[in-house]
DNA sequence: TATACATATCACCAATACTGATGGTTATTA
DNA sequence: TAATAACCATCAGTATTGGTGATATGTATA
């Protein structure tokens, strides 16, 4: 049966189309190689390459056999750095808590570096109601979470903050408060808001609160989905809405308070007294800058 | 530095709980595997295994690099399976021509059991205008093809009769022929009508032509959008027009004439006197049943 | 406590992979 | 054309590796 070793003298002769080139990138001598590859054309039962000319070439054979070989190798790459990673201690698994809503464009490329920094460590991404992030934390069933600043208690976890996520009160084109140029706080009262609540009722909850009439969800996408069959109006963070505003499926409500838009702060929160691995630490810093 | 055998005792002994056990599957004795993963340990420095406990179980590290073992051992059974392939003679590719009217449904599911029962053999798909698709056959710069009957000269290729495609009059909605509740010959001469024509021109392309002006293009696709523009009506294959017309975009045109859909005879081709390796015997079995 | 079944270790043996020398072949250069 | 340099195949000898079988030890089960 054929080994790795083999395999690299496969690909790598047929790369550099010399087995003595080879053989010096490899650390052998010349006929190690010459053997080792005849070793393999009998394992196979077949011939790899033309040594006709002066150059060895593979034949039909081997040239449809390459990409399977380097595949192999490929493999034994990924599982080398897989090693390193494990080496050094990397952690098994990162748990992100978040709220849909904090899924920001630039959380993806962070991520995708992630991937590529962390091969061995998998990132699970818990997608919760903000109000809920801190108490994962607390349970320990989470790592990492991002949530809207809240002032109540909060033992057990760090948190720091690291940012503000604007929003926008939006509403549907067909809503009565669509037809008014500038909208005030009178005029929003009478009509039924929506606002984010998870299971754990906190004093976030109550920060948003205008209206007289307050309908709940437990995620922007369900209050988005409200909203756009005209069941009330919301605040809702600018970058889950500026695609729907641009369709005209929703409109941004013109408040005449609210000069900017009207934003929230953000925390990133962890278990206080716990270490940290590499990859949690590496994460933990990336976020830090996530809304800059 | 480990080999296959050290990273197939890991997997084994993973997967069964026991290195005795994984030492009958591989046919050794119990202590040679015992020194194998105690080798492969000493090589990725890790340990894999906990020996603590009755069975060996994976050690947190062992569970992470499992999957990367692993899929260095799924990748040597694809480099198997193609030496298989490639040393019964598989050909190394074959290149099917044939017109994109003629990609019917039923050929996705035989290109994908092919790529399953030749997995050395590559798939080129050669998109041109059926007219043409003999000549590539004779050219040798195409395997096999697909394409209308043609009564023209037909030497140097072996064809033979495969079936019908069932083709439908359309035209846009807002087309004068869309208003006449019955559409006769005499109706249609007055319209300009689309026909497909490749680089050489054959007496198919006048098989299909009743109106008096006729305007040509090389692609159905190219055919389809003009017709949607409203710049005449065409026979298309139904099963490229089936999804326009349920969307109102095309419509059928009522033929009094034509109580059943009209259709073309399709003839499967290839080269006369050459030889057939096992996959394109294969191929060429599957697509004689292309249309039934 | 006895039994059955694991794993670790060790000395020994067999298979293999590598080395270095040799000879033949093919391009390149003088 | 002759000399040179670079390449590959082959082979005998050696080093390394991997496998064997025996033994000691440990751990569940009855």
């Amino acid at each position: 049966m054929y080994n790795l070793e083999q395999l690299r003298m496969f690909v790598e002769s047929a790369e550099l189309g010399s087995f003595s080139a080879c053989a010096r990138k490899l650390g052998k001598v010349q006929s190690a190689i010459s053997q080792g590859i005849a070793n393999l054309e009998i394992d196979l039962n077949l011939q790899l390459f033309d040594r006709s000319t002066r150059k060895p070439s593979l034949t039909p054979e081997g040239k449809q056999l390459f990409a399977y070989a380097e595949a192999v190798l490929r493999q034994t790459e990924e599982l080398n750095t897989a090693v390193q990673a494990v080496g050094r201690g990397d952690e098994a698994i990162i748990r992100l808590a978040l709220d849909n809503a904090l899924f920001v464009p630039t959380l993806g490329p962070i991520l995708q570096e992630f991937g590529d920094a962390f091969p061995a460590t998998a990132i699970e991404i818990i997608y919760i109601p903000s109000t809920d992030v801190i108490n994962l934390i607390k349970k320990q069933r989470a790592d990492l979470g991002l949530m809207f600043s809240d002032l109540s208690f909060k033992q057990d976890v760090q948190l720091g903050f690291i940012g503000h996520v604007p929003f926008h009160a939006v509403c549907n084109p067909a809503h009565p408060l669509a037809k008014i140029d500038s909208v005030n706080v009178v005029d929003l009262i009478p009509h039924r808001q929506l606002v984010l609540r998870g299971e754990i009722a906190t004093d976030f909850d109550q920060v948003a609160k205008i209206s007289a009439e307050i309908w709940w969800a437990n995620s922007f996408h369900a209050i988005e989905e409200m909203v756009k069959q005209g069941i009330g109006w919301a605040y809702m963070p600018c970058h889950l809405v500026e695609e729907a505003i641009k369709n005209k499926e929703l409109i941004q409500l013109p408040l005449s308070f609210d000069h900017k838009p009207w934003s929230l702060s953000v925390d990133l929160i962890r278990a206080k007294n716990q270490r940290m691995g590499h990859a949690q630490g590496w994460l933990y810093g990336k976020l830090t800058h996530l809304l800059e």
